[in-house]
RNA sequence: GGGGGAUUAGCUCAGUUGGCUAGAGCGCUUGCCUGGCAGGCAAGAGGCCACCGGUUCGAAUCCGGUAUUCUCCA
């Protein structure tokens, strides 16, 4: 069976038991603090679970991309050590919302494995919650019961809350969960030594294929359990061990999941792949996955960067790039190479791969040159430390500053030691590590309480599209601190404030009640909660409120997103259909927007995009607006397919012109397009590989920087008196460099006539000649030059001295023939003279100065000079 | 969000406790030589040492700020 029948397999199975099949999620989340990548299938159900929102289907099955690179059983370091651990894997799921329970998902689960995937019974087991005594539970015995019907007693294992208890986070819904795990292993090997031992154990063949969690309770903030009025099965089945266990094999990477990938790479290296624990076989694993993880990241809009999510998918590329390098011989980027493979592979059932197929080349084909960039460097900067290094260590300040600042692997530097036999002081370097992590962690903390619930209340509406002023009630509010700073955050009933997304930046405002006003200072989604961020809280929480959206930020804002759909429209009519949106920020001051094009966008075609804006401006094309509409209607109606709709979604369709700009948006807009008044693209440039970026000013904004610069055009004119003041200030230019040359001649002039004057004055010290006099320059660089003119003449020594700007100075030069032969040193010479005039100085032995503060010395410095030499 | 680094000629970079009126290689221009594959020799142009401020007799160098960029952590 290969994997795509074994996935379709499993849809069609839970389609056969009523269950709605649903497209996977994106594997990149937004709207949740909490999570930066959808990491289980149940994700994007979360809201159903929280009760936040109501479930369209109660049953419901999918296959979800989910990418894991920390928690408890996942350390991104671990991935292609083994080999079952993934970055990114497949997790298929079944889902009940209030539906069926215990029953129904233990007999469908045994169903499936065993009469449809035809997988052996005997190698079976199962595992049941045993019970925890702080928590105050039973052991669960339910589920324990139905797994009597299909396995025998000595298969079916208690296991403790750590693997059997599912919870979602500190707090919310959670329950205990029962576990299908396969024993993989030969038949001698199972008489000598029973799966059952093995189970739960980290055992590579005895792997854990199935959690069945059954939600039935919700953790409060204090750790105490409450039951759930409604509750829920939530499923999750690896798609790659599903793979191994019923391809007969005892190595994910065995399966054809990794197999197309793992052929491309061992022909590219010229290694070839033995499913060992050699460190080129391990480099082959870590390749095969994190290719993966990274391309269906990038295709999900996630480009590699220095923050949050994109750092993520940075150092997961980064892992696969240095394997590679390391072991496996490739000194040249190499990875994207790779993406004609998996997108033959994968393309069909996840069609964002085929799509994108392009952008996810030359990003990752960017960031591998970039990495070697930095990897040569590191190189560079680790030889020059070794070459001056005394003993046998390397210091771990010096290995963790490589690491920290200039991105250089540890695992590089201590097996570039190794080769040179020096050892790596590896304590050092974790201990800088630590430091660092407590830094940020500090930096970051942040302390919420629980919610204090006003009203029940489930469903926060906003009608901010059509009210910028209602009467609100607060539904809950709670205190979070981060930072030393506190504020509140606050839920309504129903709400004018539009949440940050999409881009569009969230309303600020006020509520108001019994005269007192509490300012709104920013308003943010929490999955489907809006949330109110305000730095203290009313009064009288429970007060009726009159809520009041900033009006005049919220039409500039307006102003700004209905300009980023035209700009976005008339990019593809000018620059090509492939140009995407993969990024957007809109507030009240300007609009930026990130798109896929692969080449600067010239002067010529951003003058024409110009204009074909503010001609679609000057058209006045009203706003057609329509909420609520099917997911499935939205795309006849030709809107453009965004991703990061989740299952379920009604969408909300902004058209201006159903021939030129139809998309999905839950933004606020203007009325018609003739209010924008101008658009002004302030600059083009480059944010990532194969991604531009556009920023412009729209309304009042558009007319004030328009009009700034004419201005100074104007005054240009008129200081200038011309009419094409660009080339009066060429001629300018011109003139004043021709001046300059003047002046600098003149000034060698002058200089050289006071030298002639100095060298006149010059007294005969037999073998030498000395000039002592206090001359009237106050340019510093003048002076300078004067005495490098004097240093070009032989046998001479003169002392300056000079007031500049108020205060004395003293210039020592002595020829280059004295400095030899008589072996004077003018910086020497020049701090004893200084005191004369109460200061210090130095400098070279030709040419040394000196400041001070008392200008009557100077005299008697300049008549301590020949004593001195004497 | 919090650290660290970098910014010097068109490009890649040196510049050592502050003291060459800033250097190298490549590239460029010119001249001469030359029977090829980055041809050789010579001369030359090209720098507000990122920007703003401070300390100092003196700042590319030290201190503060800004911008850009690299990088690590969250």
């Amino acid at each position: 069976m290969t994997s795509n029948e074994i996935r379709q397999k499993f849809l069609d199975f839970f389609e056969s038991k009523q269950h709605r099949i649903v497209p996977s999620a994106p594997m990149v989340v937004k709207d949740d603090p909490t999570l930066m990548f959808t990491n289980a299938g149940m994700n994007q159900f979360k809201d159903i679970f929280l009760g936040n929102r109501a479930a369209k289907d109660v049953r419901v099955a999918d296959t979800q991309k989910c990418l894991r690179v920390s928690g408890k059983h996942n350390d991104l370091e671990e991935v292609g050590v083994d080999t079952y651990h993934h970055t990114m894997f497949e997790m298929l799921g079944n889902w009940s919302f209030g539906d069926y329970f215990k029953k129904e998902a233990i007999e469908w689960a045994w169903e499936l494995l065993v009469d449809v995937y035809g997988l052996d019974k005997d190698r079976l087991y199962a595992t049941v919650f045993e019970g925890d005594e702080a928590d105050g539970l039973e052991a669960d015995s339910e589920a324990e019961e139905l797994w009597k019907k299909f396995l025998p007693e000595n298969r079916i294992l208690r296991a403790s809350k750590k693997d059997n208890f599912w919870e979602m986070g500190d707090q919310g819904p959670c329950g205990p969960c029962s576990e299908v795990h396969i024993d993989l292993r030969s038949d001698a090997e199972r008489k000598a030594k029973p799966g059952r031992e093995l189970v739960n154990a980290d055992h590579p063949q005895v792997v854990e294929i199935w959690n069945l969690v059954f939600i039935q309770f919700n953790r409060k903030a204090d750790g105490s359990l409450e039951n759930l009025p409604a509750k829920h099965v939530d499923t999750g089945m690896g798609f790659e061990r599903l793979c191994m266990a019923l391809q007969g094999k005892t190595s994910n990477y065995d399966t054809d999941v990794f197999g197309p990938l793992i052929s491309e790479i061992s022909k590219l290296s010229g290694t070839k792949y033995t499913s060992s624990d050699s460190q080129t076989d391990i480099a082959i694993r870590v390749i095969a996955d994190h290719v993966r993880a990274v391309a269906f990241a990038i295709a999900d809009g996630q480009i590699p960067s220095n923050n949050g999510a994109g750092y993520v998918i940075k150092r997961i590329l980064r892992r696969a790039i240095r394997y590679g390098y390391s072991f496996l011989g490739f000194k040249a980027g190499f990875i994207h190479k790779l993406i004609p493979t998996l997108t033959a592979q994968m393309g069909v059932a996840f069609p964002e791969l085929k799509s994108q197929e392009q952008l996810v080349t030359k990003v990752i084909q960017e960031e591998e040159a970039s990495f070697l960039r930095t990897l040569d460097k590191g190189i560079d900067r680790f030889n020059n430390y070794v070459s001056g290094l005394k003993g046998k260590t390397i210091d771990g300040a010096f290995a963790f500053e490589l690491y920290d600042t200039f991105g250089f692997p540890i695992d590089l530097t201590e097996l570039m030691a190794r080769e040179q036999n020096l050892n790596v002081d590896i304590q050092g370097f974790e201990e800088g590590l630590q430091q660092q992590k407590e830094r940020s962690r500090a930096a970051t903390a942040t302390e919420s309480s629980d919610w204090t619930v006003l009203r029940k209340d489930d469903r926060e509406e906003f009608v901010g599209y059509d009210l910028l002023e209602t009467e609100v009630f607060i539904t809950r509010y709670r205190k979070v601190s981060a930072k030393g700073k506190e504020f509140y955050q606050l839920v309504f009933n129903i709400t004018p404030f539009y949440a940050e997304s999409g881009g569009q930046v969230g309303d600020t405002g006020y509520i108001e009640a019994d005269g007192q006003k509490t300012f709104i200072f920013d308003t943010k989604k929490e999955n489907d909660l809006i949330i109110h961020f305000a730095k203290e809280l009313p009064a009288n929480p429970e007060a009726t409120f009159k809520a009041v959206v900033n009006a005049e930020k919220r039409q500039a804002t307006a102003l700004n997103h209905s300009a980023t759909h035209l700009l976005h429209a008339v990019l593809r009519e000018v620059l090509g259909e492939h140009v995407e949106q993969k990024g957007s920020l809109v507030n009240p001051d300007h609009l930026r927007f990130d798109f896929s094009h692969f080449s600067k966008v010239s002067d010529e075609e951003l003058i024409d995009i110009e204009a074909r804006i503010n001609a679609k401006i000057r058209e006045n094309i009203q706003l057609d607006e329509k909420r609520n509409v099917p997911l499935n209607s939205a795309k006849e109606m030709g809107a453009m397919a965004l991703f990061g709709e989740k299952y379920g979604d009604l969408v909300r369709v902004i058209t201006f012109d159903k021939d030129f700009s139809v998309e999905l948006c839950g933004g606020t807009h203007a009325k018609a397009t003739g209010n924008i008044g101008l658009l002004k693209i302030i600059s083009e440039s480059s944010v990532a590989a194969g991604i531009r970026r556009i920023e412009a000013v729209t309304g009042e904004k558009a007319l004030e920087t328009v009009n700034e610069a004419y201005e100074q055009f104007n005054g240009l004119k008129q200081l200038l008196k011309v009419k094409d003041p660009l080339q009066g200030v060429e001629q300018l230019q011109t003139k004043i460099k021709e001046l300059e040359r003047k002046i600098e001649g003149l000034n060698a002039k002058a200089a050289s006539g006071l030298k002639d004057e100095l060298l006149a004055k010059a007294v005969d010290k037999g073998d030498y000649k000395m000039i002592t006099e206090k001359i009237s320059l106050d340019d510093a660089a003048a002076i300078k030059n004067l005495c490098f003119d004097l240093k070009k003449e032989s046998g001479l020594v003169a002392l300056l001295g000079v007031i500049s700007s108020g205060k004395p100075g003293l210039h020592l030069v002595i020829s280059d023939d004295l400095v030899n032969s008589k072996g004077w040193k003018a910086g020497e010479l020049i701090r004893e003279l200084a005191k004369h005039i109460q200061g210090g100085g130095g400098g070279q032995p030709t040419y040394a100065s000196a400041g001070g503060n008392d200008a009557n010395g100077i005299p008697a410095a300049l008549k301590a000079l020949p004593e001195l030499l004497s």
